[in-house]
DNA sequence: GCCAACGTTGGC
DNA sequence: GCCAACGTTGGC
């Protein structure tokens, strides 16, 4: 069992719109790095923990609680030549990036990227950390539960 | 819109 | 393999 924080922008794909997806649960489309592709394709497990944190938007920060609910499969947006994330280097023969299902859990009262840089518990979330873009973070265990039981 | 930080590309 | 140029992320 493992943790982790995922990004998504909320006019892509909000925690709303995880909410009331059809088995509150949506593809996770569009990760287009090789560091995000392999948390997914070699630390994740179904069950694992989601931090679901909004970014480039007006109050970014953690929003809600989702699991991992799939292993890794192709994204079939990177076959897909209409597609914002089509990568016509990859192929279905040999896909070249990776998505995990999502599922919903509860909705969180915003913990905004402030209040996590305000708890020293928190100083190394990799989130956090100095020019960090990763859309997919590992999260520890003792990260994990402060926020879930002292933050939300 | 600005800009720091980082990843990727491609010439050599 | 090096590294400059370019593109992207994402907070502010």
């Amino acid at each position: 069992m493992h943790y982790w924080l995922m990004k998504s922008e909320p006019n892509e794909a909000s925690i709303d719109h995880l909410a009331h997806a059809p088995k509150k649960t949506l593809p996770w489309t569009g990760v287009r790095n090789y560091q995000a592709r392999n948390f997914m394709r070699d630390g994740m497990q179904i069950g694992d923990g989601v931090l679901f944190y909004h970014s480039s938007c007006p109050q970014p920060g953690i929003v809600g609680i989702a699991k991992v609910s799939s292993a890794a499969y192709p994204d079939p947006t990177q076959f897909d030549p209409t597609s914002h994330y089509y990568d016509p280097k990859s192929s279905p023969e040999k896909p070249r990036w990776l998505l995990v299902d999502v599922r919903f859990v509860k909705k969180t009262p915003l913990i905004a990227l402030a209040t996590l840089r305000d708890h020293a518990e928190l100083a190394d979330m990799q989130v956090l950390a100095r020019g960090n873009r990763l859309s997919i973070t590992p999260v520890t265990e003792a990260q994990w539960r402060f926020i879930t039981e002292h933050l939300v």
